[in-house]
DNA sequence: TTGTAAGCGTTATCAT
DNA sequence: ATGATAACGCTTACAA
């Protein structure tokens, strides 16, 4: 492995002083000159001696890593609601110098994976730990930080949770299509989900004022590709189709991708609507309308709330209002 | 903090065994007879013992996280250069049970902000570091790893690097996509760079067959605004334009949004191609034509390569092969 | 203000 | 196969 480094112990034999010292010059804690720090301080840069990590959260018993777990909901490509998040995580998480573990577990993983997750959180690697709900690894995963006592935030919705969330209405969002649907008055529509997330399904439906066995629904995974094979799904059971919700955005794009394919133009014959407004939406051609769920702020609350509960203060759940972007493709 | 857990005194104290008995149980090391493991390891679950990791980490001189330090190059939106890489490094990290660290650092960052980075290498926090070429941080960072005797991967050029490395040949990849426009006879080339990044310009430049002064050349930073605001420069200065050469997928979306909304037509008028070959270029309508760097098995590989040398194994350059993915965008 | 020394929770080297 | 015990490199009472 890499080179022994300078140890506190060498480094202070060199100076002339006690570990005692230098280790104070290094942290705002403990009583020192002003001289004497400036001079360590200096000998440190010249001698290249930095504080072992370990050692130093061995001794402390604390650490500045954030931990951050999330399911993989796609294993083909990227995943743009989580990096939209974690881009928020990292941006605030830098301005407390506090850095980022990122744990990603496959959405249905073995007990194995899963384990490996929760040792990381029980074997302290992390100060407080970021869960993004959506699978039964977040579940276990929460209870683990939960009966550890280590500090957590859950992104989403986890049954049995009430505190120390940021969560986002899912099914109002949804609704907040469904509506619009009918102001423009499109009667054929069909929903394209990721898996069975009733609260989007639900929420599309009471906008719409219909009944359940009105819509064509489909569930197909999320992504890109789901979503232009959903496409073919919905042409052929609903040929009338005139609008869609997809229950996130690379499925719209997807969807839109093959529609245009076949000479179904956006959004005349077909509205669609995505969920999540990631950033590339905006930029689609046609302008994709969405439920902008404010990814990067919601990370951003995250870190708030992990900072808080670290420092022992109470986290109430934080409810993020969504609202429907309207753009071209609808 | 979070309540105090078991500790391994305590542990093997309630087990009747000695500490060490306990670790080999854990570790594959140690020799120890089946049933005491088993037993040890069953106890565990139950009592909810787990290694500190920092203790293990100290004792060990070892780490099994691996450091991952990138420049933000816009701070709008997340970069998806990244996140593709990323995507590869979790993928393949998950398989050997290793753990990543985040650390994106200001393109142009302060020295202070560098200084964390640096202390972060340099405090053990991590057993390997891979770090993306792209900006002054970078070179300083890389520097700080090779003089500690950290190992180190780069992902892209460097000056004066010579191994461990995984690099892409950007000035071949953008020379094919000149080549592809000389050859379907188009005449009026513009090249919109995000920086001034003088091989993607040349490359460009080579394969076109034309000086440098009979191309349109704007930089304008990265991300789908860049790209958008770069089509007003791009058809002020040159309005006879008929192909470009994006120097990323988003600004070449950014470009194509805007030129449609001017009724232009892609790629009748103007064929774009952009660079990367980020997941959702193909789904955009139209596909969009780009420079393919394999992003995600470019992490993979940085992965591969970082752990043979963290294994104290060579590690010669790899070089990954870059092609022109052509689709209707040009 | 500075030094001494006792932890922090493991692993690993000796014995046994 | 198992048990003592000395590291690992730092922080922090406590003494000086």
């Amino acid at each position: 492995m890499s080179q022994r480094k300078i140890t506190i112990k060498e480094f202070a034999g060199k100076l002339g002083v006690s570990t005692a010292t230098v280790s104070r010059a290094f942290n705002t804690r403990g009583r020192i000159s002003a001289k004497t720090r400036q001079y360590i301080l200096n000998k440190a840069t010249e001698l290249g001696y930095c504080a072992n990590v370990h050692a130093k959260n061995l001794s402390r018993q604390d650490t500045s890593t954030i931990g951050f777990f999330y399911p993989v909901i796609n294993s083909e490509e990227p995943d743009y609601f989580i990096d939209e998040i974690m881009f928020g995580l990292n941006n605030r998480l830098q301005k407390v110098a506090k850095t980022l573990q990122v744990n990603p577990f496959p959405e249905f993983c073995s007990e194995e994976t899963l384990n490996l997750c929760r040792q990381k959180i029980l074997s302290g690697s992390t100060g407080g730990v970021i869960i993004v709900a959506g699978s039964k690894g977040s579940k276990v995963l929460f209870e683990t930080a939960k009966s550890a006592a280590v500090p957590y935030v859950i992104i989403g919705h986890l049954l049995g949770i009430e505190n120390n969330a940021v969560q986002f209405d899912n099914e109002h969002g949804a609704s907040l299509a469904g509506n619009y649907f009918r102001k423009i008055n499109r009667s054929h529509p069909a929903y394209i989900g990721g898996h069975l997330d009733s609260a989007k399904k639900q929420g599309f439906i009471n906008g719409l004022k219909v009944s359940e066995d009105q819509i064509f629904i489909t569930h197909c995974g999320y992504g890109f590709r789901a979503g232009a094979d959903a496409f073919q799904k919905v042409i052929k059971s609903m040929p009338e189709v005139d609008c869609v919700l997809c229950a996130n955005d690379p499925i719209a794009m997807g969807f839109i991708s093959a529609a245009q394919a076949h000479n179904i133009k956006i959004p005349e014959d077909i509205a669609v609507i995505g969920f999540d407004d990631i950033r590339p939406s905006r930029f689609f051609v046609p302008g994709l309308s969405s439920v902008s769920l404010r990814l990067s702020m919601i990370g951003m609350q995250a870190v708030e709330m992990i900072l808080k509960n670290m420092n022992g203060e109470p986290c109430p759940t934080q409810h993020i209002e969504c609202d429907l972007v309207l753009r071209e493709s609808s």
